[in-house]
DNA sequence: CTGTTAGCGCATTCAC
DNA sequence: GTGAATGCGCTAACAG
């Protein structure tokens, strides 16, 4: 007799309950899935029985049937994103509560492997999808167009939205960001910005909003050039490549008297490169970040930045979804989480 | 003609594909699977098959009879923990090259949801298991063993693994920066933890190996107390933990010259509740985190850390996994992913 | 190289 | 309230 626990070979199935309780196949499933439709005494047996052989319902073949997986899909740039984390997180609980699981992917910033997961993807039947950011090339849009599920879009308010779509306005926070920092009286700003799709949206709206209250006319909507000195640096950003914004931006431009970032951990990288300058912060140089991390309330001094719903989209993304698989028909709705900014002491 | 985009309501089968080529059903399977025992003829009429019905395979069918899901269950504390994150990110990333899917499920840390998670995700036939910690629950862990499927715990080293473990000893870890901080001259130190698991690991491995340094005799393996300050905060820790946790044992144990801190964000906030109050470190306080984050390197002053392989914990756990569904056998394997004391200018 | 048969484990549809 | 038959979409096993 091995001492190690020996258990069966193959996992119990339906059947295997069935028989041990003595009722047909349907019955026990009935006990299951519906038991107020079955005996009180059929349903105990049956209970029994599940206890003893240790059964847990095989989702798959039972999806096969009534084509539903309880699965959704969650398409991330990258995980090793903060800014997505709270709503990932959010995600997955509030799908958890209604008995769905989240399927998680990386598509990767430079969009090379979308289209690749969106198939990996619906190849496994999700009951629908849930994405951080738009869907960004025509093949993977296709794709899920055809997979006639919910598909949500998040994080964003722009471009015409493949079906559903949770987020706030880009060039909206920009262009507060941009009313703040005026308002504080600055009046020489920089731009520290990740290269990501979101962040030249933000960038955008500042510079607009910047050249019309400062009353340049030399107003630039193209996306590659500028009117304002910029940094970029690659997405996803982080505190060292903060440090390197700076150190670009003073060594080109003398004398700026403020600095956007487009994030939060871009900003306490200037903060801390500042610093590290013996740059007063403000009074030498006026910081805003953006996300409302953490850390930002946190750090000394205290930085000013713009709150986001993370956690409201992704719960109200995954509401969306259980909803329309409910019945419920929520198709083309366009929600805005909005944002504040939040002014603390580095502005 | 309606303006919108009419996709057909069912989404292909390869019971299509195989009639639209003219072929039986397993010659089309074959076509996709097992290219190369199919003539050429017959697979470039199935492929064409393929692209004008839009087919995409329905793994969750295909897994009903070969008993494959080519899904990955893994099962973290929180997502929003930034310690994980490289793991979960390589995890994802190494399973996907190889065909596989991550499902991702919270556990909770107080381990509140870890046996109806691994319930749910039972439930959906994974092929493996990865749990960034170790499996807890006594009902969770049987669950796991009778499921017959592979199961990785990480981020650990110690206790009795469950079936595979790739991590590093905690213990060890502690002892090793306690060691460092006595090298540095350090005599006064504190501790800043906190209170998961793992940490309080580390906290008893710094403990122990301090008073073994210092000669000390009232040594103490009991969890409940300890010879050292020690400040606690609820895991996950943060930087605005971390400045509390200075405030802490500033309040309580003048003199201290040294802190050691179970994260690097923790760190992180003790080093700038330090700055707030005019400390300077190392000079006056010496600050060691745990980690390595990716801003570890970029404080101001640099962070003195302990560099963690994050990312090759997940490559490894994700590597384990699919040796074993491919048919290895890698029962019972246990890697130890070791760690560095990284010295940077906190210490 | 290709086809036929028989399920995988369960839910749906209809009968009793 | 309970049960028998049927099939979801696909692949394993065996024939040709």
């Amino acid at each position: 007799m091995p001492s190690t626990p020996n258990y069966p070979a193959r996992a119990a199935t339906l059947h295997d309950v069935a028989r041990l309780a003595d009722v047909s196949l349907i019955t026990a499933s009935r006990a299951l899935r519906t038991p107020h439709v079955v005996s009180e005494k059929t349903r105990a047996r049956v209970q029994q029985a599940v206890d003893a052989t240790g059964y847990i319902p095989n989702l798959l073949a039972g999806g096969l049937k009534s084509r539903r997986s309880f699965v959704v899909a969650g398409l991330v740039p990258e995980i090793s994103v903060a800014q997505f984390l709270p709503t990932v997180a959010a995600l997955t609980t509030t799908l958890a509560q209604a008995g769905y699981q989240l399927m998680l992917g990386q598509t990767g910033y430079d969009h090379g492997r979308e289209e690749a997961l969106v198939n990996a993807m619906i190849g496994r039947r999700p009951d629908g999808v849930v994405v951080t950011g738009l869907v960004h090339t025509a093949a993977a849009r296709t794709r899920l167009a055809r997979a006639g599920i919910p598909v949500v879009e998040t994080w964003d308010l722009s471009g015409d939205p493949l079906d559903m779509l949770v987020g706030f306005s880009h060039e909206a926070v920009g262009a507060a960001i941009a009313q703040h920092l005026y308002d504080c009286g600055r009046r020489r700003v920089a731009i520290a910005t990740g290269n990501d799709h979101r962040a030249a949206l933000r960038r955008r709206g500042f510079e607009q909003a910047w050249m019309r209250l400062t009353g340049a006319s030399n107003a630039s909507s193209n996306a590659s050039s500028s009117a304002l000195p910029v940094a970029w640096v690659p997405a996803p950003s982080n505190l060292g490549l903060g440090r390197r914004a700076l150190v670009e931006l003073l060594a080109r431009h003398a004398g700026i008297d403020a600095v956007y970032c487009s994030s939060d951990q871009l900003a306490h990288g200037v903060l801390t490169e500042a610093q590290s300058r013996g740059l007063r912060v403000p009074e030498d140089l006026a910081i805003c970040g953006f996300g409302d991390a953490d850390f930002a309330a946190h750090t000394y001094p205290a930085l000013t930045t713009v709150q986001i719903d993370s956690v409201g989209i992704g719960r109200r993304a995954a509401e969306l979804v259980i909803a329309r698989c409910d019945g419920t028909n929520t198709r083309g709705t366009v929600v805005d989480t909005g944002f504040r900014v939040v002014q603390r002491e580095t502005t």
